[in-house]
DNA sequence: CCTACCGATTTGCACGTTCAAATTCGCACC
DNA sequence: GGTGCGAATTTGAACGTGCAAATCGGTAGG
């Protein structure tokens, strides 16, 4: 067992200065041909990695982003972020970067912790979930020239210098929008909405998609208000609400429900099969969360995968030499696909 | 915008030295206390914290703890390591340690992945989860003497040299037993069980507790043995298995059942409510996820926060000054308990 | 009065890397 | 035959920190 070789043990072995074998690694073109042969041979057969804190000294970066991991909301929908953040440090493994958690009990705790990492860390960017209207930790991050990007679309109108930042996003009103079709082609003509109280910005992204398809149909101003609620997001929420609609008279209520969350569809889901309700009334929910494939529920389900890597490759855009891509195209916003299950199809 | 203060730039405009700066951090007793005071105070004004990689450049430590990230695997327990992976961030970020993530198809590329991690970014210790019989990763940490701490007791036999690892785990069998006492309360006597096949060390635990309190309560042996499948973890397996469990003769059948995971549970809640099945049937599941919370399924659920907690003491502990507790106490086993819902008790 | 010692503080150095500048060498050019 | 030039390589320095040893006053002991 010797000590941990370094670029000077290499070197030594190899018959070369320190810098070559430092070129060789990261500048492979200033070496002639077979000296380079020669280190990469010795490197190899003693294993050496460089040491990344004696050359964050030197280049001041980390190679690591920050995410901050959010509190376990009622858990329902954590699986959510799950499956982002599980592309996201596999692929960013793949290009050389780690991934490094933190948490903070709000916003303001999260640019706190920016300052904190970036301070003694040095981390070089950051990933950010749950945007929402009036985000300070966007501004924050732009102000200090901190490279980052956001999963989920900038909710503010644009800022007055006319620069904005990277984001990723799903287009949660094309999912609605598909879920509504998706209804209409099974003959369904009274499709109700069970969302969350105005105000949310995902929430309203995702109305406005059904609101949209419906009226788009035909269906009367007056008549989509009375199908469209907004309550707070948990079965008990979405079964009531589910009745309260169910109770229109024959002609008005409606054969079709859209939600906002997993959660609600499935209250909407107990609501509907229970007592001498109609099962052949449709539901579907929305994020695919493993509850809805576990009870059969179709809903909307997010390319997370694919956001994580789209968001990765904007960070190593900001990263990369050129100091940023003139180009407009740092706005990614991808399509929702729609899990048919048995919630929403006859049964046979 | 000055540039960033380091111990030299502190320690001007305090006029001391570098390393009485250094002191006042690392080893206040060293200091006095007037000079310890007026640094103080230069630290607090001009912002300054320590850089950590030049830090780790001297001690050879990073104060960074790495975990590598389960693939979701179907996703419906997923949650489980959420919740622990939160609490481990939170906690760790308390004591000043940070939680970095990887990811490895399997265990060789997990242990590739610590060689990696050690020699590049020497991260100080490491968190395993899902430890099986013949688990690698344990050996190749113990022999490379890096600290670490398994969430998921040792499944194999104590090795020769009679040292174990530090772990920390939840007693499954502690909650199937929980479970088959809670639905003899309720009149239950024929319950039976719902699990992986065996071979699986976590599933056989499970099945243990359950085996043990039904023999408990004067069950005979073949007949506890007919009361016990074992299925991959699935929903549609889980009704399959209940579906034959209750096409047993009248007396035979069932009345309740305990399940090895949620997703078994919920199979079989679905393949006793539906058609002419007997409704009063009980079902408990196992790990309490989102979707037993969304449907009123009674499960067991795991102290996963305070697992958290107890795993990162047990890190600690190794890393502290001192260079190993003699003590023997660095096992825990925690108790799961049962949340009670509407899927076990008879409705009002 | 010299020495020994203690508390408080300072100085020298090394951790492993990369940047910038210096050096060496071969070759073409006038 | 000197000069200039480019490619390949080497040397010096610095990033910010903490360990180890050195320094400085002051005080007690012989």
């Amino acid at each position: 067992m010797d000590a941990r070789p370094t670029l000077q043990s290499v070197a030594e072995r190899a018959a070369v200065s320190r810098q070559t074998v430092s070129n060789v690694l990261n500048a492979p073109h200033l070496v002639r041909p077979e000296t380079l042969e020669r280190v990469r041979q010795v490197i190899e057969e003693v294993g050496y990695r460089p040491h990344s804190a004696a050359r964050q000294m030197r280049t001041r970066r980390s190679r690591v982003i920050g995410l901050r991991l959010q509190p376990t909301v009622d858990g329902i929908n954590g699986a959510v972020l799950d499956q982002f953040l599980h592309a996201l440090t596999e692929h960013a493994q793949v290009r050389g970067y780690r991934v490094m958690l933190f948490t903070a009990p709000d916003d303001e705790g999260e640019i706190s912790q920016y300052g904190e990492l970036l301070d003694t860390l040095e981390l070089d960017a950051f990933v950010l979930t749950s945007t929402h209207h009036g985000d300070p930790r966007t501004r924050w991050l732009a102000d200090h020239g901190v490279p980052f990007v956001t999963f989920g679309r900038p909710w503010d109108p644009p800022s007055s210098d006319g620069r904005s930042h990277a984001w990723v996003d799903v287009d949660g009103a094309s999912g609605t929008r598909a879920a509504v079709e998706h209804l209409q082609e099974l003959g369904h003509r009274r499709i109700a909405f069970v969302g969350w109280p105005e105000g949310s910005d995902t929430g309203d992204d995702r109305r406005r998609g059904w609101r949209r398809a419906v009226l788009a149909s035909g269906v009367a101003a007056h008549q989509a208000a009375a199908w469209d609620v907004g309550v707070p997001d948990s079965v008990a929420d979405g079964a009531d609400a589910a009745a309260t609609l169910l109770d229109a008279p024959d002609g008005a209520a409606p054969t079709a429900f859209v939600c906002a969350s997993d959660s609600l569809a499935l209250g909407v889901l107990a609501a509907t099969r229970r007592d001498a309700a109609d099962p052949s009334v449709a539901v579907v929910g929305f994020d695919d969360t493993p509850v809805a494939r576990a009870v059969g529920l179709t809903s909307v389900a997010q390319p997370l995968t694919e956001a994580a890597v789209r968001a990765l490759q904007l960070l190593l855009d900001q990263l990369g030499p050129s100091p940023r891509p003139a180009t407009d195209d740092h706005h990614v916003l991808l399509s929702p696909s729609l899990a048919v299950r048995a919630s929403s199809v006859p049964a046979p």
